[in-house]
DNA sequence: GCCAACGTTGGC
DNA sequence: GCCAACGTTGGC
């Protein structure tokens, strides 16, 4: 059904981050960031393969209190090899990871905008639409994580957002 | 601070 | 290639 006028193939997902080591009030200053650091198959395989310009981002804080989806970020680069596991002094070195044959991919994202009231976890957990989320399932960990159309569209009613940007 | 879940490592 | 040990994540 082509009823929404949002471009085909756009897709959703969710960005952890503990606010201890990049919290939203900062990303809102960069305006825009590389989303490094990231050291997991699943994941480097989304954001080598699956996630696109335009794609939207939730920024969710996790070990937080409280938990919560703050706000909202865009794809503004699609997945490229992560630099920081070449640098061996950088925490995220991976000795690993060839130049020519890179083992770890990131992302760029700009940010849209703060939610008008965090979305906490504890809310997510109340809301029905988001009964099947990934986030929510015991020993879910994968730092990024695809959403579902209707699990941005319920957030972002939570949020106190409009669909659009 | 605890600990369950789960990914990774390394001995065999 | 199996799998036990280990380390990390991240909610509680």
């Amino acid at each position: 059904m082509a009823t929404n006028k949002q471009a085909a193939g756009r897709r959703y997902w969710l960005f952890k981050s503990e606010p201890e080591a990049y919290r939203f009030e900062q990303f809102e200053r960069d305006g825009r960031t590389f989303w490094h650091g990231v050291r997991n198959y699943e994941a480097r395989n989304l954001l080598r393969d699956a996630i696109k310009v335009g794609d939207g981002v939730l920024f969710y804080h996790s070990n937080a209190k409280p938990m919560a989806v703050v706000g909202v970020a865009k794809v503004v680069k699609a997945g490229y090899p992560d630099h920081t596991a070449f640098e061996p002094k950088h925490a995220y070195y991976d000795a690993d990871s060839d130049p020519s044959d890179p083992t770890w991919f990131m992302v760029d994202i700009a940010c849209v905008g703060p939610m008008r009231a965090p979305v906490t976890r504890e809310a997510m957990k109340q809301e029905p639409a988001l009964a099947d989320m990934m986030l929510l399932r015991a020993g879910s960990r994968l730092s990024v994580q695809p959403v579902a159309a209707a699990e941005w569209r319920a957030i972002l009613a939570l949020g106190g957002q409009k669909e659009s940007w």
